[in-house]
DNA sequence: ACCCCGATCTCCT
DNA sequence: GGAGATCGGGGTT
């Protein structure tokens, strides 16, 4: 399944996008959210263009899962920049990261929200629960959900053409904002959420709660 | 063996 | 738009 697959920007983009490198994403979390704003992820059957990220960095970074050192489960974070951290959580939702950084220097970005680009039936029938398009994939967990995203993704190389899960360049052709991460009272002044301005698939903001620690 | 963590759905107002 | 119910796994004891 080879689709050219755009954002919703203009039709003057007929060039297909060109994969993501791990030159790309092996940069410092903030600035890898701003790749990733406007690409797009694409999982077999199901396209969708990024809209909604956090940043977490390493052991600096309260919230991220590597504050508190390397341990099975978040290895991939001290991996090869482009592989996809995928973590499971609440018992029955998967939530899935980009690492960045340089292999042995944990980092990532969390994709939190993505407007479906190509195949939204079947990403409807993965969600049954959304009742508008820009619901599939609006959330961290729903976003994994609608592109199959599971723990057998783990580790993947988002940036190797025959991987099943890969990125692809894109423009932010909306004005980026930014804002604390969602659920995060530790590092609250942190304003390491980003997404484009104006997008209906942008996940609500919850207050942090006052223990919040987080990916 | 225990404690702590969190995203989504449903139902209600 | 908000409140309450839902669960399995990681880390530490």
């Amino acid at each position: 399944m080879r689709q050219y697959v755009r954002g919703v920007s203009s039709a003057s983009n007929l060039k297909p996008s060109r994969q993501l490198t791990r030159v790309d994403l092996a940069v410092d979390p903030v600035d890898a959210a701003h790749v990733l704003l406007g690409s797009t992820i694409e999982a077999p059957g199901v396209a969708a263009r990024i809209v909604e990220v956090e940043a977490y960095r390493g052991a600096d970074d309260p919230a991220s899962h590597s504050y508190r050192g390397r341990t099975p489960r978040n290895a991939v974070m001290w991996g090869p920049a482009g592989h996809l951290y995928v973590y499971f959580i609440y018992g029955m939702h998967y939530c899935a990261n980009v690492v960045c950084m340089t292999e042995g220097v944990p980092g990532a970005v969390l994709l939190r929200a993505a407007e479906i680009t190509t195949g939204s039936d079947l990403a409807t029938e993965r969600r049954p629960a959304a009742r508008h398009d820009h619901d599939l994939a609006r959330g961290p967990a729903r976003l994994c959900a609608a592109l199959g995203i599971g723990r057998e993704h783990n580790g993947i190389d988002l940036t190797e053409p025959a991987s099943p899960v890969r990125l692809y360049a894109g423009e932010a052709s909306q004005p980026i904002l930014s804002g604390p991460r969602v659920g995060v009272a530790a590092a609250h002044d942190t304003p390491w959420r980003f997404w484009l301005d104006g997008s209906r698939a942008v996940s609500p903001y919850r207050k942090p709660v006052a223990r919040g620690k987080g990916r």
